[in-house]
DNA sequence: CATAAACAGGTCATCCTTATCTGATTTAGA
DNA sequence: TCTAAATCAGATAAGGATGACCTGTTTATG
């Protein structure tokens, strides 16, 4: 019931994108010492964001990597995704046919339900407002 | 981003109890098979359930398992953390000082506040409510 | 006493996660 | 053209989590 550290450090990699600028072409290697990320693990990051589609690459000297959309257009959910996958609560959010008791469990409901409403959050997040700190929307509390 | 298997089977297994009625001895074996849980397995989710008082376990011919307190009594978040400990998003939700960016970090509020909403639901179910099907007032959408 | 059942624990295979390393490939600039 | 910088791709490995099984041990009932 966690998200990866892959993928926390795949938002902090975007936020820093994010906050360098659209178009900013940045090292790997600079938003590894910025955000503490293991150097080699984040190449690997990159790739998988890469490959999602989130951000460019350029190779070569004086290459790097940069946002491949407006940070307004990318949101959180998107990122963890591309990383961790869809996600679901329980095993048998993700379709049909998947629990023997399909249709009279009681359970179900309440997995989808909550699951609809955490996706929903994660989407109304995007990279524009986390760059700015604009997220005042969400308390800071921990019950 | 996912409860485990253990605790989805520790959450039919107690729905299963609440069904049969409080103070009703019913044999591990039963359960498993009436839940299609692997029945060494279950043993084993049992004695953990027991260990957090969640139910109570009667040894010896004639003995069995039985909810140590009335379902309307025991939430879905119980089980859940019994089995797979406390709900946390992102490992910086725990507490102070896990991550360096405590403080300046525009995420962390995101995720606590989600984890927040998604505790308050699990809490809000319990099993006397499961064992009737009283989960109307939850949707059976998936967007 | 014999039986049925929970209990404790150890073992095992498999996968996931995290992380590192290496070599290949590409490209900008001197 | 040559070199340095940087991504890309894949192999590797440690460690832990997960799911599952199996074997005794204890205990209450008949």
């Amino acid at each position: 019931m966690q998200i990866t550290r892959q993928a926390d450090y795949a938002i902090r990699a975007m936020l820093y994108l994010a906050r360098a600028g659209k178009g900013q072409r940045v090292a790997t290697s600079d938003v590894a010492e910025a955000q503490h990320i293991p150097p080699s693990f984040l190449a690997k990051i990159v790739s998988q964001l890469s490959i999602a589609g989130l951000l460019h690459t350029s190779r070569g000297a004086r290459g790097g990597i940069t946002l491949a959309r407006d940070p307004s257009q990318i949101t959180l959910l998107e990122v963890v995704e591309a990383i961790d996958g869809p996600i679901r609560l329980n095993e048998c959010v993700t379709g049909e046919g998947i629990c023997v008791f399909e249709g009279t469990c009681p359970i179900k409901p309440v997995w989808c339900d909550a699951q609809v409403e955490l996706v929903r959050r994660l989407k109304s997040v995007n990279f524009a407002m986390l760059a700015q700190g604009q997220q005042a929307e969400f308390a800071n509390a921990i019950g």
